[in-house]
DNA sequence: GCGACAG
DNA sequence: ATCTTGTCGC
């Protein structure tokens, strides 16, 4: 499975523009028995991508399956236009896996950026599965800082639209990004952010991904 | 014009 | 992302 690959930084744009009004910010799923985490990172040495997708059990968030890939870099990173730069290694982990998950978390921003077609809504929409973005850090919009106790949140905003939550997943710790991917509504992909964060900022399933990314960088770099 | 800008 | 200074936040 491969995605299109613009040339230029306004063609990249444009096709932002096009896929954002397939963005679906209701529920429409059945059950969540499994769900998968997301993360890549960067091979200064090699100039590759390391991409991971693990699989847990919804309910225990044990792990089911793990699947890392190692591709060369086809986009930079730019602002806005992050997806065409992770979304290849990561559609080649999904294809490798046997057990497909009913959800996916994912590391980065959905609804909450300036074209309303972040990463998560990029993966979701060209899988078709529900998706949710979890971001570390703002990418777009204003909002008042939640109160320091687990679970409050306040609304992030951008034009007079709520494109996000702000989340607190645990007390005293700076929050996280929620936004709608694909096929989860806001309230829910929420809901799912604070049962994956029992005891951690960042979601099992993130933090499952982010573990495999960095055993496998790892490994790379001891090679040459 | 300057600053800000998911990972 | 990664590294690092220094410590409100507009």
């Amino acid at each position: 499975m491969q995605i299109e690959h613009p040339s230029s930084e306004t063609e990249a744009q444009a096709l932002q523009e096009a896929l954002a009004a397939q963005v679906i910010s209701d529920d429409q799923f059945d059950s969540v028995t499994t769900i998968a985490g997301t993360d890549v990172a960067y091979d200064d040495a090699t100039n590759q991508l390391v991409g991971a997708i693990v699989v847990l059990d919804a309910c225990t968030l044990e792990i089911i399956e793990t699947q890392v890939v190692t591709e060369s870099v086809r986009f930079p990173y730019i602002p806005g236009l992050f997806s065409f730069r992770e979304l290849p290694p990561l559609l080649s982990a999904f294809e490798r896996l046997t057990h497909k998950p009913d959800m996916i978390v994912c590391d980065g921003q959905g609804l909450a950026h300036p074209r309303r077609f972040g990463l998560a809504c990029h993966l979701g929409v060209v899988l078709d599965i529900p998706t949710i973005g979890c971001g570390k850090t703002r990418l777009t919009g204003t909002h008042e800082t939640p109160l320091e106790t687990r679970g409050a949140s306040t609304p992030l905003i951008d034009n007079e639209q709520v494109i996000g939550e702000v989340l607190r997943t645990q007390d005293n710790i700076k929050p996280v990004y929620v936004s709608v991917g694909h096929k989860v509504s806001l309230s829910t992909a929420k809901e799912w952010i604070l049962k994956l964060t029992p005891k951690y900022r960042l979601p099992e399933t993130t933090r499952q991904a982010d573990q495999q990314v960095n055993k496998a960088l790892k490994a790379l770099q001891a090679q040459g």
